[in-house]
DNA sequence: AAGATATTCAACCTATTAGTTGAATATGCA
DNA sequence: TGCATATTCAACTAATAGGTTGAATATCTT
């Protein structure tokens, strides 16, 4: 995955309300007036979160007379998963000599 | 995980300069200057993504003197590899009718 | 004590986020 | 046509990010 794309998606995954909305989606596709009447913010706010989720990529936006469909696209957050199981992998095995030390015990 | 914590951590994960500082420390503790080094920025800018990263919880400070030996600690990395997870597992489970049909189709 | 090294703190600048309100645009409906 | 609905655009504010430079603090070395 390119940086900026990195970038973008654990940008878009730092805030509580997008992640809400993200959750949201999980059960289908929604209008964006939908998706913004359970958050105590302006509908204009929740749109410009969906617009920063759409950066990212994480959601994709399929439009029907005046009505906006959201829906999830999971690419970025695979890529996003595997930077995290690369990073997983390397700390699990440079631990330090201690724990090192512990581990081998164990066996 | 909290919220906040998840926030942070997200945050802390969406700048390309930190990113590499944590994979820097896959290969072991290293002081304040040595993680600076590599990069085109002032030791002051690096000191501050240190500190978010810290602030994040995903790097721990040793102080042995005047130096400061940063490691990892992986319990923030795990629980956003949780979060991400999670929704990947309802992310497609929650295909749409037609992908759901197409699925269907293959067996 | 004095000087070098390791690091942070403080102040500043610019860009971006996260929210607001008000206006614009596009579509649907009587 | 005229009005309501769905959504974005534009302008504004306040807070934060990401960088700079210069000064402060703490420690090591001679």
């Amino acid at each position: 995955m390119q940086t900026a794309a990195l970038d973008a998606t654990m940008l878009a995954l730092s805030d509580p309300t997008r992640r809400a909305i993200l959750n949201r989606l999980t059960s289908g596709e929604a209008r964006v007036t939908e998706i913004a009447a359970p958050f105590a913010m302006s509908l204009n706010a929740v749109s410009k979160h969906i617009q920063m989720l759409e950066r990212a990529e994480l959601v994709r936006r399929r439009k029907s007379g005046r009505e906006h469909f959201l829906s999830l696209n999971p690419k970025p957050l695979d890529e996003a998963a595997e930077w995290i199981e690369q990073q997983r992998t390397f700390w699990n095995s440079s631990l330090d000599a201690l724990e090192r030390a512990l581990a081998e015990h164990k066996d």
